[in-house]
DNA sequence: TATCTTGTTAATCG
DNA sequence: ACGATTAACAAGAT
């Protein structure tokens, strides 16, 4: 659930599903995604109680009884509700509940579930160190926080240190919206092109969240997410028209990702 | 076989 | 110190 749309909707999932469901015994079949020994990891949250959860940025925290269980999803994956004898093919982790259901986490590549004591939280480097959701912030936070930035624009978007939630999904149509193009340099921005970034990225990642996130994102219960590839603007339609001109929407290298543009309606400079 | 990808860190260079 | 670039990491599809 690698965005803030889909992170956010399993958030919600986890407080209407989970509360009150209590750790009975963890599997572990992928122990790389840890922050710690297995064994440890197990110890620190078996007969566990979930208390309710919370995000930022791709990020979800789940408290627990016994202290924080921090969930990345990476670059994709699920987490379903389920039981032991209706898991889904693919799963790394499994988390037992005392009342006979389980969650199957999956990650189709990296991904992180990582333990961290009730007090420890803002040790937690990977997760201390985000910005604000990007849907949290107003206008006037917006522009402070692009204030004195040096640098392109998508690379600072992308920075979860800087603004957590944006992720190489839904910038594109958000770059579109604002009529940015991801290369545009952050101090070459008038004030008016950065209140249309930040409308745009209001919308961009609004539209989803409230069609419970993408497509190619399931919830707990295993369904996809309301959000289309019919509802992307331009967002992987190569050779397809600009809805705005007609332009022929074009996929370009921005570093070491791709970007989807309208080259008329995003020009560079 | 080679390349792509919804994420993040680390290393390196300027 | 900061920004840009690249590689690396648990995979799977094309």
């Amino acid at each position: 659930m690698p965005e803030l749309p889909e992170i956010a909707n399993r958030t919600r999932e986890i407080n209407n599903l989970l509360v009150g469901k209590q750790i009975s015994t963890i599997d572990i079949l992928q122990p790389k995604c840890l922050n710690m020994d297995p064994q440890v990891f197990q110890k620190s949250l078996v007969n566990a109680t979930i208390l309710g959860a919370r995000y930022k940025g791709k990020w979800i925290f789940v408290e627990t009884s016994q202290g924080w269980l921090l969930l990345n999803m990476g670059m994709g994956g699920e987490m379903i509700l389920t039981t032991p004898d209706n898991l889904p093919e693919k799963h790394r982790l499994i988390f037992h509940f005392s009342d006979q259901t389980c969650l199957a986490v999956n990650f189709w590549w990296f991904g992180y579930a990582h333990s961290v004591a009730v007090n420890e939280l803002d040790q937690h480097e990977m997760s201390a160190k985000l910005g604000p959701n990007a849907l949290d912030l107003s206008l006037l936070e917006f522009q402070e926080l692009l204030g004195n930035r040096k640098g392109a624009l998508k690379s600072f978007l992308l920075n979860q240190s800087n603004i957590a939630g944006i992720g190489n999904a839904y910038i594109h149509d958000i770059l579109f919206f604002a009529k940015l193009h991801p290369l545009r340099s952050i101090p070459s921005l008038s004030n008016e092109e950065i209140s249309n970034l930040y409308h745009g990225i209001q919308k961009g990642l609004r539209m989803s969240l409230d069609k419970g996130g993408a497509f190619y994102e399931l919830n707990l219960h295993g369904q996809k997410g309301g959000f289309l590839m019919e509802d992307l603007v331009i967002a992987y339609r190569e050779d397809q028209p600009c809805p705005e001109c007609g332009t022929p929407i074009i996929k370009i290298k921005t570093g070491s990702n791709s970007s989807f543009i309208c080259p008329n309606c995003q020009p560079l400079i």
